[in-house]
DNA sequence: CGCTAATTTATCGATTTCGATAAAAATTGT
DNA sequence: ACAATTTTTATCGAAATCGATAAATTAGCG
């Protein structure tokens, strides 16, 4: 989880927002109103460059009406994907 | 989503942290060093005392090989509840 | 009970989120 | 082209996250 990642999970996260905002047809001052998130900031998650916090993303989710698991990713697929190689145990080697 | 939903959301994520952590084994300490978050911080945050950023809860989902939607919300049931009544429409009234 | 590991709590400082507000830029419709 | 709406950007201040560190508390075990 290096920091391009994070981001680009910020950009992720922050598109599919303004999607389920568009879908409701809502403007991001309704949307502010609705989740109490201002619209300034609700304009720099969209865009993928606020680090919200996990409970100001609920209250975006919930004002939206849409699960917040749906807001972090992608769930057209399976349930609950897990890392890639569950069973190979971890290494601390370098820290021990 | 009022405050004491937000809070117990927070709790609830911390329970499913330490969860997942406990079930592979690890402390703190080997945590904290696998996602780079401190032990003082994933105290707090397994405590759902702390409002922690998502891309916080990303690492912490990546050192412990879980999907982030899993520590975010139960998925044993099914796929993507999102809210109860998706077709109700928006009331601003208040504020128009 | 003692000993050790694990967790919690407390400070401190740097960085960041966030609301409020206002102004600028972009979008949309007429 | 013009006006209105929407979005973006900037600035400010308050509050919160987070790492680092150290101390205190708790757990677990012989």
């Amino acid at each position: 989880m290096n920091k391009d990642q994070r981001k680009k999970r910020l950009v992720e996260i922050g598109s599919r927002i303004r999607k389920a905002r568009k879908e409701n047809g809502l403007n991001l001052h309704e949307l502010a109103l609705l989740s109490g998130i201002s619209a300034p900031a609700l304009s720099l998650i969209e865009t993928g460059r606020r680090d919200l916090r996990i409970t100001t993303l609920c209250q975006i989710a919930t004002a939206l009406r849409v699960a917040v698991g749906d807001l972090l990713e992608d769930r057209t697929k399976e349930l609950s994907t897990a890392g890639a190689g569950k069973d190979e145990g971890y290494d601390l080697g370098d820290y021990m």
